[in-house]
RNA sequence: GGGCGCUUAGCUCAGACGGUCAGAGCAGCUGGCUUACAACCAGCAGGUCGGAGGUUCGAGUCCUCCAGCGCCCA
């Protein structure tokens, strides 16, 4: 064997990421083998990070314990098929967008090809945001941008990943937004619509007024806010009915009250009409069971639409929409026809706070608001990433079924997470509440300028209307389209907009309806037959816990319906990583550790350490003294090898059939139970198992064994004058040293690499992942116990010099170990390797008890 | 309000089937330049396993209740 590198005289893990990482991109170390068969495929579906957003390290986390597994499973012998994606498609990269070079998109706006953005100054990133005047651009100008600064972000991503040690095959990088993926899912969503999986509706849609777009159930979140409740008066024949309500401004959009069936102080008023206050407009009175009697006056009204509250009594209790508020989250500037005239011009294109304001002062001079408002605090549906709450307004969307309103197909994608192997278990319990919790149909439909259009056309009647309800479909064959700039089948573009022509959809998919189908657009779904067959389903789908009722829910949905499969075997959960105080991190609080100064500081094995520390699915504190450790860890892995390798003496070293000596074959016995434990483990998901049990293993072997064996080991390896005591020392370092080095390449690939290519040819990550087998020769029976027994003899003799301040060098004239006839067999049969460690002139052994080692110093 | 997870040495965490399981690392303290390693090595000390009941010959380890923390969903 040719080694690479000579070993140093001083080894250093300084350097090594950027060395090793060029050299493994040069060589393909990392490069998916496509001509294996699926059965020897590994294939990983890599969740493609926001490359909008901030490196942090919840992401080197995760990808981290992915990788150890990965790279195991190459050693193994799979061909490891591991792709990255970047996902850069949808909101977060608008917004990035227009924050980093002051743009907003205009679609009304011709394209402009001389446009050259103003690159953001010092000033612009200093001084936050709103200063900045906003340059309003074509919708095509403005995607130009997108793409240009999402690319400069994913460079910056694949060198964190790439000094990481990531042993991804970067040859089979997607982006969400590139050709593929939009293909794919324009020709997943013309599939789904054709078997009805997809569809438009014209329903209440929460509407983000902000961001200026519809919503999906799976973006709420909820946040406590303060509100009150305004006593206001309704009049019904000879009397006034109290109802307490949040959002008063929303009286001129009520189309009745609501009070519960077996509430007595309203069941005489159930079926009659009242009449609103300020507006005067009837409306009827009705009982349903999610009336709350114990909340406000016990009898709400029903506007359209304040809450998702609103909308089930609406659609239940077959109620007319009568909608005051915009798109642009203002109430409409015409008197809708419903309402009288009078008090509606004080409401008129007012915001929401404004309205209410007016309303209330409006009620205050009539006399129909009772007291003071209430103050409360209450839960309000926000966008996740929105800064207001949700408003809900009546649009046209387009729409998935996921089981929200359908029984059957709830109870199949149940199946589905059953089906799913999840590490850790308790995992499938979130999958599983989330599609119980279903209520409504995932709505897909986004209007933004940035991300994948629907494949969509509409006729534009003769009279200049659009016929929303017959779209005009793109061929499968002509993916991917925009419908903005192509043509539907048989049309040209001089029938745009035109009366007898057609016009596109405006509207883009949600970023989740792309990246629900990352297995099929990372393993060439119709694109690529061949590689599909080899690699989907996929093996594993490793993921944060926050997106199982997005991304793997929505992509278990999508493989449910184009492929009747499960889009993997396993899902691996890994935990939060909390800040050092074990906090969430957020931008917010300002505690968010972002991973590269941790890795120019503890080097990438060390964060890699920390990571691969972290046991699956357990939340993890950013822990500098496991990186700490991880980085002796891995130093000590090569100073380890500088020695054993020096005592080889350049030479072939022996096979572990040369082992002959009871201490030897002791210690790799109990290393051929560390493969057996790491293998296992591994094999279950469970890296941090497998290092640990790695861990604990060198380090006695440092600490005795090397110790034990020194002397021996520094013999003549070679030629007639070896001894075989002396090769036995040989081999068994030899033998030792390859399998611990291998057992360590999934977490420490930098360190192990490095100290591989002192004595071995090529990549230790191509390396066959060490057997029991190997170490443990058929031939050999070692006494059970003689590493141990030897160790704890060696462990007294140290004991008894450090509490005697001696040097661990001390001569020691006498030993006398006493102890049972069994141990003091081990205890002989490594009695010269004992003696040369503790530098022991006389060692004498003592059938009895207790067992003792009693020690005596020269000279002292 | 419901669900899930966690609560073991100062800190971070291990502790399959209940019976040497009371452990590791870090920090701390005490020593030592020992020819792989002073960004090192050796050694020492540290806990009534959140609380209260229960099952059992025997419980961090199983059951119930309670408390605190975290996350998810209402």
């Amino acid at each position: 064997m040719t080694p690479r590198n000579p070993v140093p005289d001083k080894p250093t893990l300084e350097g090594l990421e950027a060395k090793w990482s060029t050299i493994w991109q040069a060589e393909g170390t990392y490069r998916f083998d496509r001509s294996r068969p699926r059965e020897e495929v590994f294939s990983i579906d890599t969740p493609p990070p926001t490359v909008s957003g901030s490196l942090h390290m919840g992401s080197a986390f995760g990808y981290i314990q992915t990788d150890a597994i990965a790279r195991f499973r190459r050693m193994r012998g799979d061909a490891v098929f591991y792709p990255m994606g970047w996902d850069d498609n949808g909101l977060p990269t608008v917004r990035r967008v227009q924050n980093y070079f002051g743009v907003r998109c205009d679609p009304s706006l011709p394209y402009d090809p001389s446009f050259a953005p103003r690159p953001p100054t010092g000033e612009d990133l200093g001084s936050g945001r709103g200063t900045r005047r906003e340059v309003a651009i074509s919708r095509r100008n403005f995607i130009e941008l997108c793409h240009r600064l999402t690319a400069e972000d994913e460079q910056v991503f694949e060198q964190l990943w790439r000094g990481l040690g990531l042993s991804v095959d970067w040859s089979l990088a997607y982006t969400t937004i590139d050709d593929r993926s939009r293909r794919a899912a324009q020709r997943a969503f013309l599939r789904n619509l054709a078997r009805g999986e997809a569809y438009q509706a014209e329903a209440p849609t929460l509407w983000d007024v902000d961001f200026q777009t519809a919503v999906a159930q799976a973006e709420l979140e909820d946040r406590e806010r303060p509100g009150a409740y305004h006593r206001v008066v309704f009049h019904a024949a000879g009397q006034d009915i109290i109802v307490e309500t949040t959002r008063p401004e929303l009286i001129p959009s009520c189309v009745a009250l609501v009070a519960h069936p077996d509430d007595p102080r309203y069941r005489a008023l159930v079926g009659t009409t009242v009449r609103s206050p300020l507006f005067g407009v009837p409306v009827p009175v009705h009982s349903h069971a999610l009336a709350d009697p114990e909340k406000g006056s016990g009898i709400a009204m029903i506007c359209t639409f304040g809450d998702t509250t609103d909308v089930t009594w609406w659609r239940e209790l077959n109620l007319p929409t009568r909608t005051i508020i915009g798109r642009d989250g203002r109430l409409a500037s015409e008197r809708p026809e419903w309402l009288p005239d009078g008090p509606w011009e004080a409401l008129a294109g007012e915001t929401v706070s404004g309205a209410r304001k007016r309303i209330v002062e409006l009620l205050r001079a009539s006399g129909e608001l009772q007291g003071d408002p209430r103050p409360i605090v209450h839960a309000v549906k926000f966008y996740e990433k929105g800064e207001h709450p949700l408003e809900i307004v009546s649009s046209r969307q387009w729409y998935i079924r996921n089981g929200g309103r359908d029984e059957a197909i709830r109870a199949a994608m149940l199946e589905r997470g059953r089906q799913l192997r999840w590490h850790p278990e308790f995992m499938r319990v979130r999958y599983e509440h989330w599609v119980e919790g279903l209520n409504g149909d995932w709505l897909i439909s986004r209007q933004q300028a940035f991300g994948v259009p629907f494949p969509v056309w509409y006729p534009v009647r003769e009279d200049g209307t659009v016929d929303r309800d017959r779209p005009i479909l793109a061929e499968e064959s002509a993916l991917p389209v925009d419908p903005s700039t192509d043509c539907p089948p048989g049309f040209d573009e001089a029938s745009r907009g035109r009366p007898g022509g057609f016009v596109g959809d405006p509207d883009v998919m949600d970023t989740w309806a792309t990246s629900s189908l990352t297995p099929q657009i990372a393993c060439g779904w119709e694109d690529d037959p061949d590689l599909f067959r080899r690699t989907f389903p996929m093996n594993l789908r490793p993921q944060g816990p926050e997106i199982i009722r997005t991304w793997l829910f929505s992509t278990a949905l999508r493989s449910h319906y184009e492929h009747g499969a499960l889009p993997w075997s396993d899902a691996s959960i890994n935990g939060w990583v909390l800040d050092p105080d074990r906090k969430k991190m957020s931008k917010s609080k300002g505690n968010v550790v972002t991973p590269q100064p941790l890795v120019d500081e503890f080097g990438a094995d060390g964060l890699r350490y920390w990571a691969a520390s972290g046991r699956p699915g357990a939340d993890t504190a950013v822990d500098e003294g496991q990186m700490r450790v991880g980085r002796r860890l891995a130093i000590k892995i090569l100073n380890a090898s500088k020695f054993v390798i020096a005592r080889l003496g350049g030479g072939e070293a022996p096979g572990v059939a040369a082992v002959t000596e009871a201490l030897d074959a002791a210690m790799l016995a109990e290393l051929s139970e560390v493969c057996e434990e790491a293998t296992e483990a591994f094999e279950a998901f469970d890296y941090t198992r497998a290092l640990e049990s790695a861990e604990r293993f060198f380090w006695s072997f440092c600490d005795d064994y090397l110790e034990l064996v020194k002397s021996r080991a520094y013999g003549q390896p070679q030629g007639p004058d070896a001894s075989q005591s002396v090769r036995s020392a040989h081999a068994a370092l030899a033998t030792a040293l390859s399998v611990q080095q291998r057992l360590f390449a999934p977490f420490l690939p930098f360190a192990t690499e490095e100290a591989w290519s002192w004595w071995q040819a090529g990549s230790i990550h191509r390396a066959p992942w060490p057997r029991a087998g190997e170490v443990r020769p058929s031939s050999l029976r070692p006494g059970p116990n003689v590493f141990e027994v030897a160790a704890a003899v060696v462990g007294a003799v140290r004991r008894h010099k450090t509490a005697e301040k001696r040097s661990l060098r001390a001569r020691v004239s006498r030993v006398e170990v006493i102890d049972t006839p069994e141990r003091l067999g081990a205890v002989a049969a490594a009695a010269a390797d004992i003696g040369e460690a503790g530098n022991i002139a006389d060692l004498v052994l003592t059938e009895g008890e207790p067992a003792t080692v009693l020690v005596e110093l020269s000279g002292g």
